[in-house]
DNA sequence: AGCGCCGGTGTTACGAGATAACATCACATT
DNA sequence: AATGTGATGTTATCTCGTAACACCGGCGCT
């Protein structure tokens, strides 16, 4: 985080019955797909939601329980991978945190803008499709995955 | 890395001349600019150079000293930074791993072309400008600095 | 010269991030 | 019931990276 702005970035944390939506949506879908929403997949999926912005695998894991009790690392790091490989989260991996998906599209192209300052992120889609893309055909690689990640100030806080 | 190809990229490791140059050439730069080229970042800059591919912070570690002896991994993790900011290298954050720059360029926006199966890597210049550039412009972001790593396969594990 | 500053280094120790390996369990199929 | 498969629980460990503090060497100052 930064030192001149006051981490006052302007999305807090969704409603409840946003969050309380967006999982029963998820786990719809997923059951349709033959998928297991288990227990630990949804506790994993609904903190990540709550949370609005990205967070640390292990600050999940201490979240994780009901009453303070910690999961134990594969628990959510396997959710996690779960959770990714379906397009419902996303590991952002210049700051080792992880983050729900918010773009409908199931695109695997997503790319992020991060303030460094107020730890604000914005999920933006396949803004790199043309460039890199290009970039890649013209070298013969066959591209399965990208990571795209912009990292400076979100407008509060340059305003602030 | 993968399990299909067989590990046999391409461009091998550089000669040791032309590491020697690379090394020349990056002191001569720094020093006029007025920074210190000392020889832990001599010593880390060589052993990237001569890798030839991103390489592990504690395989740098590894390697460091003369006879076998490890170095601390601050010595080496400061050496990194350095360099880094100097231009002269980048980590690569989807894998954990640092690589010599290879533009000549110092543009700042390095984007990279990964082989998930031979570990090969290329560095393509500046291919994001315009996409994600634009995004950001939208969303009222100033950008610092930016994470744009694609992974796939490259020509050679495609074909063997 | 003597002094203080500052950037770089050496060293210890530890905190954070992630996974290997193996036992167990729930459930569906045969 | 037997078997197979995917998910979990559990322990331990490995990898990655940094905090904190002492020290040192050059440089500018008076």
């Amino acid at each position: 985080m930064g030192e001149h702005c006051h981490h006052h970035h302007a999305d807090g944390p969704p409603q409840a019955a946003d969050v309380a939506r967006a999982m029963g949506e998820a786990e719809r879908r997923l059951t349709a797909e033959g998928e297991r929403m288990t227990p630990a997949r949804l506790r994993v999926l609904e903190l990540l939601l709550a949370a609005g912005e990205p967070v640390k695998a292990y600050d999940l894991i201490a979240r994780f329980g009901e009453n303070g009790q910690p999961a134990k690392p594969p628990t959510v790091y396997r959710a996690l991978e779960f959770l990714e490989r379906k397009g419902l989260a996303h590991r952002i991996a210049s700051i080792s945190a992880y983050v729900a998906c918010t773009s409908g599209t199931d695109d695997h192209t997503a790319a992020f803008l991060i303030c460094d300052c107020c730890g604000a992120t914005q999920e933006v889609s396949a803004p790199v499709a043309g460039d890199l893309g290009r970039a890649a055909h013209t070298a013969g690689y066959a591209i399965t995955r990208t990571t795209i990640e912009a990292h400076g100030r979100c407008p509060a806080c340059i305003a602030g």
